[in-house]
DNA sequence: AAACTCATGTAATAGGTTACATGATTCA
DNA sequence: TGAATCATGTAACCTATTACATGAGTTT
């Protein structure tokens, strides 16, 4: 698996501008973070590496600033175009959940409940936030002038679907289980 | 986040019975690859440090013996149990699908559009493949035998569910992307 | 005899997380 | 003035991946 914070950072530089390591951290918190998350102890030093290789460079060369901004340069541009046509790579799976559910004949049912109820409150959560970005992606002019504007669309709704999917399969499981248990 | 390879040779250890560290990855790779994966070069140390741990232990402690066939110990059980009734760790999202998707103003249409027919087609196959197992489920009397019938069918459920989802969304975005393109 | 599957392992590396440290700036 | 937020970074650690090495047994 490659390195993917590095294209993670050219990409949100190339698309908004330029931003220090800590903006970079902000926007992916508030505004990707059901599908992609950074941390700060892994941001820094690829913006270090970023920086020596020539991919990105500070706006004001000043070392006395302590806030550090970075524009993505044109060796950077390449390199993120070049990966953005890659082929995505495949991702092995690993779900906690359904691991912990395939054991579930070593569990309580109720413990096996609340691990679902828990779940799903969880994602319900996220679904309402997604939810309520989605009104204002679709209500907004000012969105919808941003040339990211159809794919980051796109994004939300994939997962405002995936979320739907899952919430519908929580309440359909937690009944199977149940009748199940009960007619055993 | 915790070693969870560790959990997953007990749980697997303790429904399958004895297994050696290939059949443990065999039974990965052909019975839960869609939502949990090993591999060899993880799993050999992890085996090695559970035995002298005492949570698992050989069944024939002959040295001379090459494959090692393991069982998980009466230590071992009350791990796996304390560890399944622990609440499902937040696992942050890194979709690099959605990564590329959402930087989709620096791409082609074109090069978007093959992106998505290709993990449509990646997810597609897995559908067909969690299909018939599910089907064979259904119909097969010495599945439903199994205590963790339920369990499983719940978790392949949702592999189905969700893949569904998925699929819905490539055609409806693919649309959506092409008639943006279009009014432009 | 060659090829394939069974079977176990190690070493190097990458990739990312957690915890800690530090100090400036802003706001109540 | 104290608390919160802004801002950057390092060190230790852990988990997992990749590549390599080895050899037995089985099938073609």
């Amino acid at each position: 698996m490659k390195n993917k914070t590095m294209y993670a950072v050219l990409g949100v530089l190339s698309l908004l501008g330029p931003m220090s390591g800590y903006d970079i951290k902000k926007f992916c918190d508030k505004s990707i973070s059901y599908f992609w998350n950074e941390n700060f102890g892994h941001l820094y030093p690829v913006l270090s590496r970023l920086e020596s290789s020539g991919l990105i460079a500070r706006d004001s060369p000043d070392e006395a600033v302590r806030r550090k901004s970075y524009h993505i340069t044109d060796k950077g541009a390449a390199v993120l175009r070049a990966w953005l046509v890659e082929p995505v790579e495949y991702q092995p799976e690993r779900s906690e959940l359904l691991l912990k559910l395939s054991f579930g004949n070593r569990m309580e049912l109720e413990d096996i409940l609340a691990m679902l109820e828990e779940a799903k409150v969880r994602n319900e959560l996220k679904y309402k936030q997604l939810d309520q970005i989605h009104s204002y992606y679709m209500g907004s002019e000012d969105a919808k002038k941003k040339p990211q504007y159809p794919f980051w669309l796109a994004a939300l709704r994939y997962g405002i679907t995936s979320l739907e999917a899952s919430l519908k399969w929580f309440d359909e499981t937690k009944i199977f289980l149940m009748d199940y248990h009960k007619n055993q």
